[in-house]
DNA sequence: CACGCTATCGTTAGCCA
DNA sequence: CTGGCTAACGATAGCGT
C-alpha cells in the first residue's frame, strides 16, 4: 500500500492500453463485466437480455438469457407469445413483495458462474470450428475425447458447486425455492436440444452443451 | 449533504427495489449502463458486439455495433469474413502506436449518443409494432406524419451535433480521421437498406432506420 | 498465463426538481 | 418520466505471485 500514493496510476482519462497483450487482458475482463452486469440486469428486473460479442480476434462469446436463440428468434419478428410468462410473473412478483434479496444476489453469482463456463464452452466450439475448416469431419475422436474428459471434470465440479449453494439456500428459505430461473439457464447434461442452437448449423457434435470447463480448455490464442 | 451520515441508505447488500416504477427506473438506469459498457468495450478494443434486450413489459432494446443484424447473422452461422478487417485493423493499430485516447473517448461519448439514439429508434417501432397487432395496414399515416416530423427534427439535432464533435476531432487531429466506427453505427438518412434489418420482417414502414428523437416519442406504458 | 490484491475511478440508488 | 445531484458501492488497471 501506499505505492502509489494520492495519484497514482490515476487511469489518466481512461486506461493506458500499453501493448496487445494488455489489451487482450482488459477485453477479457471487461467482457466478463459486461456479462456481469447484463445478469443483473437480468435477474434484478426480470428482463430477458442477449448478447453476442465478436473479439478482435474473432472468437465469439455470447451471453443469453433464457437462451441467445430465443431471444433472437424473437427479435427477428417471431412474436411467439412471451415464453415463460407465468414463471416470469412469480419471479418479478417474488421480486417485490418477498425480503429474500440475499437469495437473489446468491443466485446472481450463481447465474454468472453458469454463464461464464457457457461462454466459455461456445468459445471452445467456436474456436475449434474456426481453427481448422472442418475438423468434424476428421479423425480427431481423441482429441474429442481428451478434451470431454476435460469438460467431464469441469461440469463436475460445476455441479458440486452449484449444489452446495443450493443447499444453502435451502437451509435459508423455508418454502419452496421460488427462482426458476436456473432451469432456464441451464441445459441438463442428458438433455438433448435440437442441433441448431448455439454455434449452430456447423455441424459440430457437441454442439449446444453450452457450458465449458472452469479453465485451461479455451486458450486465449 | 450528510444527509445519511454513514451507512446511509446503504444499498443493503443490493438495492431495496421498493415498487414497481422504482424497478423501471432502475431498469432504465442500468439498461443504458450496459449498453455504455458494450460501446466502451467495442471502442476500447475493437469487438463487435450485439445486444437485445426484452423488459419484462416485453418492449424491446437493442445495442448493435456494427449492428444487430450483421453480428446475428454471423452468429447464426454464416461465415462471411470478417467484413470490414482492413477498417479494424486500422482502428487496433491506431489505438496501440498512437497516443489518442482522448479521441477515443470523445468518440465514445459520441457512440453513446448514437446508441442510445439507435434504440429509441428501435423501441419506438417495436412498440408500435406491439401497440395493436397490425397498426401498419391501418390508416395510420397521419401518425406516421407527426413522428416523422419529430423523428426529422431529432436526426437533424443528431446531425449538428455530430458535425460540431467531429470538427472539434478535425481541429485536434493532424491527420485524417482515423476513426471509421461512426460509419457503422449510424446510417444516413437517405440511405435506403434492404427491409430485413432491425424490427424486420413486420413490414415496418420505417423499419431499419434505427434512429430515433431524443425524446417524448417513445412513451414508457 | 491466470488469479488475487488494491487504489482509483465509474456506476448507480435514492431523491429532488 | 427525464435529468441532475450525491453518497455509497461496484468495476477494474496495474501489478504481484
Amino acid at each position: 500500500m501506499t505505492r502509489r500514493i494520492s495519484k497514482g496510476r490515476q487511469r489518466v482519462e481512461m486506461v493506458k492500453m500499453k501493448n496487445a497483450s494488455n489489451l487482450q487482458v482488459t477485453f477479457s475482463k471487461r467482457r466478463a463485466g459486461l456479462f456481469k452486469k447484463a445478469s443483473e440486469l437480468c435477474t434484478l428486473c426480470g428482463a430477458e437480455i442477449a448478447i453476442v460479442v465478436f473479439s478482435p480476434g474473432d472468437k465469439v462469446f455470447s451471453f443469453g438469457h433464457p437462451s441467445v436463440d430465443t431471444l433472437v428468434e424473437r427479435f427477428l419478428g417471431r412474436d411467439l407469445p412471451p415464453p415463460n410468462n407465468d414463471v416470469h410473473n412469480q419471479l418479478i412478483v417474488a421480486h417485490r413483495e418477498a425480503g429474500i434479496r440475499e437469495l437473489n444476489t446468491k443466485l446472481m453469482n450463481l447465474e454468472e458462474v453458469l454463464q461464464m463456463e457457457k461462454n466459455r464452452g461456445e468459445s471452445l466450439q467456436e474456436i475449434r470450428r474456426r481453427a481448422n475448416g472442418q475438423w468434424w469431419e476428421s479423425p480427431i475422436e481423441e482429441l474429442n475425447l481428451f478434451q470431454l474428459q476435460h469438460l467431464k471434470e469441469a461440469l463436475e465440479r460445476l455441479e458440486q458447486k452449484v449444489e452446495k449453494v443450493a443447499q444453502q439456500q435451502k437451509m435459508v428459505n423455508n418454502h419452496a425455492f421460488p427462482f426458476h430461473t436456473l432451469g432456464s439457464a441451464w441445459t441438463p447434461p442428458n438433455c438433448a436440444r435440437e442441433s441448431s442452437s448455439y454455434g449452430l448449423n456447423v455441424g459440430a457434435p457437441f454442439a449446444n452443451r453450452a457450458i465449458g470447463s472452469t479453465s485451461s480448455i479455451v486458450p486465449n490464442y
